[in-house]
DNA sequence: TGTACATCAGTGAACGCGCGTTCACTGATGTAC
DNA sequence: TGTACATCAGTGAACGCGCGTTCACTGATGTAC
């Protein structure tokens, strides 16, 4: 998966024999650098999980050294948290933004069931990226609904009506009954896109949310 | 947590001054080592993670040398695997238990979501650490209903008269059901004993299952 | 019963590997005058 | 415009720590005769 033929270094002879390097270096602005550092190494937490990745396989990834990594992030735990938080609150902001536009509390359940599929649908990795490590970075979220999965879908069922006493277990059952078929999906025990099913689990926490 | 008074050991002088050991070795049976191995390693590995536990934490808080552990088992890696199917298989027993004695499906539903719910009250630690490790080990569970929660249920369903089609959604959405408001209760944000609970969980996994 | 040996749980020091992180350095680009 | 210097993304070798694992050894217990 990485032998690639890769481009000669416009470097001087150096002192070592190191493999040749893409030396994609131009002007001072290191954004794309930090992005491909990011990409990778949400690829690879995804897929081989954050203690089986090492500092040394998203630099080789991102076509970078190791110490490149370091001045983007402080330490390989931080990017793993930053990862997680911004992805994390992006999707809470998208659940607030259906809060704000839907009308009734069926329309806007519906919506989100449908955000949480098609999401996982188009980038399962990052889906499993979030559910896998969600305990190893929870703690660290903070309670605003546009940063937070979890308070974003309460203040949603709070606004619509439903009894603060119930609506954290309410909350609960309903991302449930979205997030275990997700994980269903990702062991292969259930086929398909999870697309296809939306409007099944939508009709099950609509019920969850409704009867309570 | 761990500065306790030990028992001087019934030992000659031995050469290096180390630490007072209980020394409790009586007889050729390790079995109660074992037991104790298995005991710390499950109480760390919920606290602290896996990859956050050493062997060596292990074999401190079990009493005895780092070796001593490799008497019984193979490596770190098979502990924590033996430790995760043995006890994900008791809970698979237990739901096939529930599928053989009770009467009804409504009645199956509300004695499995009942156990759960106990389970997460009277251990936490073990629950946690079932619910935050499975992806570490759920490609190697058995498929056997006897040590798989996910085949149990999806067979009580079954025979229950749920269609097979439906089975599967029906029984993610059902285990999502107990398993996130689990999740909310290990970070605080339920209160009380989840058992508190129960009866409300049956009624909206009962919704699903027979509303489908 | 006594003797010689086998077995095995447990010890604890040591090994060496892989990891995250550091740091002196490079060289392209930006800036002041 | 040219010169001198500052800035900064990126390099790559090195460090050292903590980890899982190994292994020669101990001594209590079991067994054969």
């Amino acid at each position: 998966m990485s032998a690639p033929a890769r481009r000669l270094p416009a470097k001087r002879i150096a002192e070592g024999g190191s493999a040749g390097r893409p030396a994609p270096r131009r002007g001072r602005d290191g954004t794309a650098t930090r992005a491909r550092i990011e990409a990778e190494a949400l690829r690879l937490f995804a897929q081989k999980g954050i203690d089986g990745t090492s500092v040394r396989d998203i630099a080789q990834g991102a076509g970078v050294s190791e110490g490149a990594l370091y001045r983007h992030f402080v330490s390989k735990e931080e990017l793993a948290r930053a990862l997680f938080l911004s992805r994390y609150a992006a999707l809470a902001g998208k659940i607030c933004a259906i809060d704000a536009r839907e009308a009734t509390l069926a329309e806007k359940l519906a919506a989100v069931v449908e955000l949480a599929c098609a999401l996982f649908d188009a980038e399962p990795a990052l889906f499993a990226y979030l559910l896998i490590h969600q305990h190893d970075h929870l703690a660290h979220v903070p309670e605003a609904p546009e940063a937070n999965v979890v308070t974003a879908v309460e203040r949603m069922l709070a606004r619509a009506g439903v009894p603060a006493a119930r609506a954290t277990l309410a909350g609960a059952m309903a991302l449930g009954c979205v997030v275990q078929p997700a994980v269903f999906a990702l062991y292969g025990r259930l086929d398909g896109p999870l697309g296809a099913r939306a409007g099944e689990i939508a009709r099950a926490v609509e019920g969850i949310v409704e009867k309570i």
